[in-house]
DNA sequence: AATACAGCCTGGACGC
DNA sequence: TGCGTCCAGGCTGTAT
């Protein structure tokens, strides 16, 4: 599933294959809810024309900047992915939305699962100011993390998983994070301290950017899988806690526990991430 | 404010 | 092999 690591991957991938400079020649929205609320002529009559600018990311939001002040916002959710290709190789049935690119490519948007979302607008502030700052944003600080982390009374995991809190993590990220700062996932955001907010800080940008050195983290082989550029992100064996429940932790040798934290499936270690700090 | 939960989806894993 | 059931989860909307 898409986080910020995978979506940086997608947009990395697009940027070298040379999307921007391209100009959309049509569109062809196949599956309406895509682009909602707009109707499928709409969007298709909206991009008609615009050239692909610089390609941009807030969170898990990716911000294609087009010609004439439109900018293009897309969401990848569980199973979307871009794929920029020669446009004699046709399309697939899980594509929802078919860009014609007037130098006889396809960027397509595949989504098996149809959650994703694309919009086409000229305020795309509407959409990212809902969203707290970008978790690989340079200027966000520790001190200014932590400060803001103590200001709620929430479950750590849930505030992590809260874009509006950090945005660009997701469910594995958050538990490598946690796992690695040794904080479990259902301590109180208020209850930690300065020097577990900083670990926790640290480690969790750590996982991000280890996530991202790997293009991304691909956990099986199917139709749903994590793909970008035509390759499977190679994080999988990077992954300490995620998808590890019923294991053996590589820290300490216990048994790697499952719960769930708003509505999540949660990996972790309880003897590495005791509830009660010792 | 925080939480819970349904809903959106469908491939894939699993049990029998 | 095939069928049924459940699970995965980002995000929104609604209810508590």
């Amino acid at each position: 599933m898409p986080e910020l690591p995978e979506v940086q991957t997608a947009i990395d991938d697009l940027t070298e294959a040379g999307l921007p400079g391209s100009r959309i020649q049509s569109a062809d929205v196949r599956r309406p809810a895509t682009v909602r609320p707009l109707s499928p002529e709409a969007f298709a009559g909206q991009v008609r024309g615009l050239r692909f600018g610089p390609i941009r990311r807030h969170g898990k939001f990716i911000i294609f900047t087009m010609s004439h002040d439109f900018t293009i916002l897309a969401h990848l959710r569980m199973t979307g992915q871009f794929e920029l290709s020669p446009l004699s190789e046709g399309t697939d049935p899980h594509d929802r939305l078919v860009f014609f690119l007037e130098d006889d490519r396809l960027l397509r948007f595949h989504d098996t699962r149809t959650f994703g979302r694309l919009i086409c607008t000229r305020n795309p502030g509407e959409v990212l100011d809902r969203l707290g700052p970008d978790a690989l944003d340079p200027d966000l600080t520790a001190s200014f993390f932590i400060r803001k982390m103590r200001s709620r009374h929430r479950q750590i995991k849930a505030l992590l998983l809260d874009q509006g809190f950090i945005a660009g993590l997701g469910n594995i990220y958050c538990d490598e994070g946690l796992f690695a700062a040794r904080i479990n996932p259902l301590r109180r955001s208020d209850t930690l301290d300065e020097d577990e907010g900083v670990r926790l800080f640290e480690a969790l940008r750590t996982a991000l950017r280890t996530g991202l050195a790997n293009r991304g983290t691909s956990l099986g082989n199917g139709e749903t899988n994590y793909i970008s550029g035509g390759r499977r992100g190679e994080n999988l064996r990077a992954l300490q806690i995620y998808g590890r429940d019923g294991e053996n932790c590589n820290r300490c040798g216990g048994r790697i526990e499952k719960i769930y934290i708003a509505q999540r499936g949660t990996h972790y270690c309880p003897r590495c991430q005791p509830l009660q700090r010792k």
